[in-house]
DNA sequence: ATAGTTATACCAACTGGTAGGTATAATAGT
DNA sequence: ACTATTATACCTACCAGTTGGTATAACTAT
């Protein structure tokens, strides 16, 4: 037996299966035949891991936002300066946007777009999600505002906000054109705004 | 009878249902028996006018995008001023943008997510609604650069879907938020960053 | 005009297949 | 032997789509 630390490897099959053939297919559309047959894994192993495909749902959705988590922390590097700390958030995430891994859509955006008239919880898990998001992008501008456009009266919150919905829609973009380059171009004229917001002051 | 040129009110009964229901719960999610239920007709009505569940969602899209066109080309309003134009177009949108009606999502976006993987029409149709789209607003913005800025090295195109991208966003984050004001926000975000575009040059 | 004919609009009941989920047996690790 | 896991067979509900039919409006020939 493993312990409960260690996940086992079948749940994360599971997990990895359905991650990938909802983005591409959405909640709805994906059944647990298709995961299980993804994952090589039989329906009695998928319902002894999970109680309902809502709750693999629910469970899919909280492992991405807690990847999403760890990489928006990483994503300013190692800079002190808030402003700059800023500008390495943007410029990360446009290397990332670019990388085919990272550029099969947003499990948030997607959930929130199907489940959330239906399911509370889902609903809930992707309102916290993005609030997540934009507190953790928002902190940082916040700081750089404090220490070089006190004056100005963006509203940081606001801000990142912003970013969130670029992201968000530029990756629908991205989907139907098949075109792995536009969420850079967006963020890029973002970054181009909030530089423009920080020079004016 | 009716003539072939007014459209039958059953047909419509069921566009409107079905994109009611669609645009809250996906297309996947919303059964025929639901559009029926809710248009008050009965599903051998449903198969009389539509000869499949993709069909009518070919049709909802389509017409989705003729309304969303006919608004598009009234939201410069009476303007001359080529730059006037394009502001017009951005405040009219934010107007727009609170009303309640058109608060309910974004067709396009939606199915973007839902079936670009599985449907190439359905994809094809998103495709042209967001190239279209994108078209009108650029060319507006294409003929104010020509006017106020032509030296500026923004693309007038790149700018269009940059509209698209934060609005399609920001109706993502208004239907997880229940916040009817969070596209205006956006889109007074984006008309600054416009206006700085113009302003610099 | 009107009877006969046809096309359109609509309806209730049904069908085949598939979805999520369960019951239970088999296997393997300790 | 005992428990966690995996496999198989199955159940029920519900889905898209069909069938076979009725009602009514429109056209046509006389």
């Amino acid at each position: 037996m493993r312990t409960a630390l260690e996940p086992s490897p079948t749940k994360e099959k599971l997990l990895d299966a359905a991650q990938r053939l909802m983005l591409a297919k959405g909640f709805v559309a994906t059944t647990v035949d298709d995961i299980c047959e993804a994952a090589e894994v039989t329906k009695g192993s998928f319902f002894h891991y999970f109680e309902s495909k809502d709750q693999l749902g629910r469970e899919v959705l909280k492992r991405f936002c807690a990847s999403g988590e760890k990489i928006h922390r990483a994503l300013c590097g190692s800079e002190t300066d808030p402003l700059k700390r800023v500008y390495a958030y943007i410029d990360n995430t446009i290397k990332m946007s670019k990388d085919p891994s990272m550029s099969k859509g947003c499990l948030l955006g997607l959930f929130s777009q199907e489940l959330c008239d239906t399911n509370p919880q889902i609903r809930a898990a992707c309102k916290k999600g993005f609030d997540d998001w934009a507190k953790g992008f928002g902190q940082e501008v916040a700081k750089a505002k404090a220490a070089y456009a006190s004056r100005a009266q963006f509203n940081p919150q606001e801000l990142a906000e912003h970013l969130i919905a670029v992201m968000e829609g530029s990756m629908i973009l991205g989907k139907v054109r098949h075109d792995r380059l536009i969420v850079g171009k967006n963020l890029t004229h973002f970054k181009a705004y909030v530089k423009s917001l920080f020079e004016r002051a």
